[in-house]
RNA sequence: GGGCAGUUACCAGAGUGGCCAAAUGGGGCGGACUGUAAAUCCGCUGUCUUCGACUUCGGUGGUUCGAAUCCACCACUGCCCA
């Protein structure tokens, strides 16, 4: 349980850590938490640092303890945000507190026979008892304003434009109230997160410090960034989600598959347990020949089984070779069943019968729901972004027919190379 | 409550009576080149069935042949004062 830090440290997880933190993990079997905010029905992959720092924890044989913010998720937190949110309903929030609940279940090990059972909670079960009076009384009273206001966080808010609302200010206590809560209930004495987090965490370590007069500890892993500077997790379709209903597990392989060479070789670090002499292995191999992207493929192999398992693997996998791998190939070569079993990319169907009548493109690429309108279809044709069983189109004019059809059944439609939807005609 | 500044498209930000669906940059999307990469170059980026039509510049009214632009009121935001 010794080397948790090193593991973390040379897989580029740690940004900030406070001193004492090492000798605290190596002295005990300690409790560690991490907080996730219940701002949507789902986590998505940014949730997923956060998530394997508690894995790699529970791995070291400390005892994880996820948070999921049903109270602070009522407040808001202002780090990284310049400008005021809106509050979510109630009826929103327990919703969502639920679904992520969910989430976080399957990535750690519960077993109550385990000495380092992982647990969940949530901090509205003891904020829910507390009123307005008390906590300004026992817990405002240790932290001064300006030691709250000198935070990054709000400091940015106060010079910035748009203000803040005393709501959003009293976060950084709210949230340092769940670390003094848990110090004393759970003896959990550190507290992680992204580096976002950081100030947030102080103040929790800095109400124990005054109020119990305990240490506590943290470090926070950097937050992930692509190389070119964009913003990570996100796509043409948006957030890259956990759930499988809202991101298929072919589009999430797809997204670590599509990661630039340099963002694969730190991110195979983070995102994957695979060892540190392997991963040196195959950035080598990577080097001698980038085009078979192994380090993209491994990348994208190990967070996929980690999330949605081997099964929903091989088959993402499956439908990637079907599509990808002979892209040469005319669409006629795709079998029936190769069709069939397509898994993960965009299905509509159409009736047979007007295609059997001919329809033209635009209105069979709007009424397939692939395009909002024609003329968003019409632009992204005229562009040559658009491809009927791999065969780039030209003429607007074009008519859909049987002609079309693969196996007198199915069309296959690409915006963009990497885009693919599947067409059954029924 | 008083004073000042502001509110423009996804974001930032120009535009201060007609030439404005609105400069520019970023982001996003598509194309070429590649390796489903990066860099580079090119195109698209309010809505709609192309030409063209229609709806936009915080809201509501008004002035005007004509308003993002002028006027009035309201709302919101920021800064300063009480």
């Amino acid at each position: 349980m010794s080397d948790f830090i090193n593991e973390l440290k040379w897989r580029g997880m740690i940004q900030d850590i406070m001193p004492g933190t090492e000798e605290q993990l190596k002295k005990e079997i300690t409790t560690a938490y991490v907080g996730f905010d219940p701002t949507a029905d789902s986590l998505h992959i940014g949730s997923l640092v956060p998530i394997l720092l508690l894995v790699h924890l529970q791995k070291a044989g400390h005892k994880p303890i996820a948070l999921v913010g049903g109270a602070t998720g009522m407040v808001g937190d202002p780090s990284g945000k310049s400008e005021e949110r809106n509050l979510l309903s109630e009826e929103v929030l327990n919703y969502n507190v639920a679904c992520v609940k969910k989430q976080l279940e399957q990535f750690l090990n519960f077993d109550p026979s385990l000495p380092n059972a992982a647990e969940l909670v949530n901090n509205y079960d003891w904020f829910k008892g507390i009123s307005f009076l008390e906590f300004i009384r026992d817990t405002g009273k240790h932290i001064t304003v300006n030691y709250m206001m000198a935070k990054d966080s709000v400091k940015k808010r106060l010079e910035g434009e748009s203000g803040m609302s005393f709501t959003e200010f009293t976060y950084q206590l709210v949230q340092g109230y769940d670390f003094y809560w848990l110090y004393n209930n759970k003896n959990c004495k550190l507290q992680m997160g992204g580096s976002d987090q950081w100030g947030n965490i102080v103040t929790g370590t800095e109400l124990i410090r005054r109020k119990s007069g305990g240490e506590a500890f943290a470090f926070t892993c950097p937050l992930i960034k692509k190389s070119d500077g964009g913003k990570f997790g996100k796509t043409e379709k948006g957030n890259i989600w956990l759930d499988p209903q809202k991101t298929s597990p072919y589009q999430f392989y797809q997204f670590w598959l599509n990661a630039s060479d340099e963002d694969a070789a730190g991110w195979i670090k983070i995102f994957t347990f695979i060892g540190r002499e392997e991963i040196e292995q195959i950035i080598q191999q990577h080097q001698t020949d980038p085009s078979q992207r192994l380090l993209q493929k491994n990348l994208a192999e190990a967070v996929t089984v980690f999330v949605h398992g081997r099964e929903e693997y091989e088959k993402a996998l499956e439908t990637t070779q079907k599509l990808f791998s002979n892209q040469k190939a005319p669409a006629e070569s795709l079998s029936v069943e190769d069709l069939e079993s397509i898994e993960g990319i965009v299905k509509s169907s159409y009736p047979l019968e007007k295609i059997q009548q001919g329809t033209e493109v635009l209105n069979f690429l709007t009424e397939t729901a692939i395009f909002e309108s024609k003329g968003a279809a019409r632009k992204m044709l005229q562009n040559g972004g658009i491809s009927i069983n791999r065969t780039k189109l030209s003429d607007i004019q074009l008519v859909v027919n049987s002609a079309h059809l693969l196996h007198d059944k199915f069309i296959l439609v690409q915006v963009g190379k990497k885009n693919y939807y599947l067409v059954v005609a029924e």
